[in-house]
DNA sequence: TACCTTTACGGGCACGTGCCCGTAGTCCAT
DNA sequence: ATGGACTACGGGCACGTGCCCGTAAAGGTA
């Protein structure tokens, strides 16, 4: 059992055009040193018979390793969320390994918007050849995606978008569809008179993403005239003290709360409450399969998680930096992941 | 930036033995024609330093072909759900085609148990290194693993599973979880006087992955106390006509059914019914991302489809068959795929 | 004319592995 | 002693590409 016969390497271009495979060379990755007319020729012909190089030999005989940085949160004592981006790194990495590439990971606190602008200088000073990014804090991406533009470094978002700053790719949910599907989720048993409250709980002020999830949220009643009150609440403080005083306060003022939707991973903190105030009767969807939450899902505390598939933008992200820069291939502006559904009866089997 | 020294190829090995790369590759390749001694000493040194073979290498020194074979069904005006794991399976095929790796795709009726002994009489004509099978009729698949083990090639199932035949993996959902996923599912909304009803629709009699997902659908009433009263119901010939006529006895006889599931991708005909007689308050779940159940979808007449990623099955399969042959990796001898919810809000993004 | 520079190209080695072929050494039958 | 068969091993080419180095030809300068 041979292989067919491939004779569309180098050597056939350079038989056909009456050259050497060093000329063929030069013409393929646009060296000096071949006159225009030999140029032409041997481009026609490469062309003509669609020549795919055969990236095992290319990478192979290549002694230039390719460079990659990931650029991504840090794991906190407040979600270990970030793991399984990372995860996905991680894997794409040893996939990688072997084709002289490698990777490097810098991360950064999420509440600490200087470690986010330290990290962006160390890698810068590494000179890596792709960057993946969680665009956590919009000035400071700004300003990264400038200086990737400058230098021609190509670069790509996960988790979170920023438009318009050229990126090669975003890879991430679509927030407004995601929200939209909180809506048909957190509404689909309830009853017409029950209210459904909006919690969002987060440090940061310019929380686009919070913005988004709840517009699609709010479409979905709208699209559907859905007649539930919502009543909506904003968390600055993370704890879960503060959490408990806030959501007291609204469950106090507002008698009928049949549903609640968390914009974020911190749902387990409003679990927490739940359980602990006895109000487990009340819906509760939030965002995210980490381990507190997957807790109170199996706890019949949590109805319903909506997950973006963490992991698996952490390895689409680097596969796509290294399609880019190796086969240089074309990749989707957008990459928008499935808005995956998960219950106490599927959760086992999600694989991130 | 050059690659890190890493001299541990053969050359290395063959360095610290005192012996050529030739007889090192005797020994990694367990050929004849080297001595016991060497060969200790050999075997030693390679697991002292943990070699790990250059792929990139090996497949390029290689003219040896790795021939890949797939069986499944063909897509049928019944239903386009095998297009799915098709395309997945030439997803792996593209991918797979510079490492030396043929694929060839072998497809049979599944309405003919015939077509399916006669394709895998052409299977084992082509003397492929590894099999992808869809083992849709178990006596022919009892006898194609036999044929397998004697001829030491390794095969895989997708899609469903028959334990016992020393596959090297099962790829697909887990049934009984499934059932028990879409029993969830039917009942988060239903109140506890309405009847739920099952239907099977097949012309297959022995049909097994129907069996398992009833099992995991009556699994959730139980250890939930549904209070819901189950009626089922058989119905052998798939075209609408046979089906409405089932169904308008079934309704006829059970005024409050509130909800209705069906255990495969037929549920299309079912929605069809159902709004065609105006019934389609009756929630309704069914499997598969087809085209017409999402047109269904779309309609607000099926409620949620239950898929377990049928692309992913052919590749993460053609992908398993790779790995073995090639890298020789173990490979986890279930593999069972998310229960994935669809719903009319989030299919868009489904990425099969 | 002698020497230098630039342009345009070919030769050939390297990457790490697979594997064919050759051969020195040993043993045994003629 | 000669020949044949077998064992245990080394040499070396090939896979397709990257890229260093060498060089002939053309053109320019003193």
């Amino acid at each position: 059992m041979e292989k067919e016969n491939e004779l569309f390497g180098v050597k056939e271009i350079a038989r056909r055009a009456n050259v050497s495979t060093a000329t063929v060379d030069r013409v393929l990755h646009n060296r000096t040193g071949v006159s225009e007319k030999t140029k032409a020729k041997i481009n026609a012909i490469i062309k003509e018979m669609d020549y795919q190089p055969n990236i095992l030999a290319s990478r192979l005989a290549s002694k230039k390793i390719i460079s990659l940085a990931a650029l991504i949160p840090d794991v906190s004592e407040e979600t270990d969320f970030w793991s399984a981006p990372l995860n996905g790194i991680r894997r794409a990495e040893s996939e990688l390994k072997q084709y002289g590439v490698q990777v490097q990971v810098f991360l950064f606190d999420l509440n600490d918007k200087d470690s986010f602008a330290a990290q962006i200088r160390h890698v810068f000073e590494g000179g890596f050849h792709g960057i993946l990014i969680s665009p956590s804090f919009i000035e400071e991406t700004r300003m990264f995606a400038a200086e990737c533009v400058r230098r021609k470094t190509p670069f790509l978002f996960i988790d979170s978008d920023i438009p318009g700053l050229h990126s090669l790719s975003y890879i991430g949910p679509h927030l407004r569809k995601s929200g939209y599907v909180g809506a048909k989720l957190l509404t689909y048993r309830l009853e017409p008179e029950k209210k459904v409250l909006i919690i969002n709980i987060s440090k940061e002020i310019d929380n686009f993403n919070y913005l988004e999830i709840e517009d699609g949220f709010r479409a979905y009643f709208n699209d559907n005239n859905q007649p539930n009150e919502i009543v909506r609440i904003d968390i600055r403080e993370t704890d879960y003290q503060s959490v408990a005083r806030h959501l007291t306060y609204v469950f106090h003022l507002n008698k009928d709360i049949g549903a609640a939707f968390v914009t974020n991973s911190r749902v387990h903190t409003v679990a927490s409450f739940l359980k602990n105030s006895h109000r487990t009767h009340v819906s509760l969807i939030g965002y995210d399969f980490v381990k507190e939450n997957v807790n109170y899902l199996e706890d019949n505390v949590i109805d319903f998680l909506i997950c973006h598939r963490p992991d698996d933008q952490g390895y689409r992200g680097m596969m796509a930096l290294y399609q880019t820069l190796v086969m240089n291939a074309p990749v989707a502006r957008q990459n928008y992941m499935p808005i995956d559904i998960v219950t106490k009866e599927n959760y086992e089997f999600y694989q991130n």
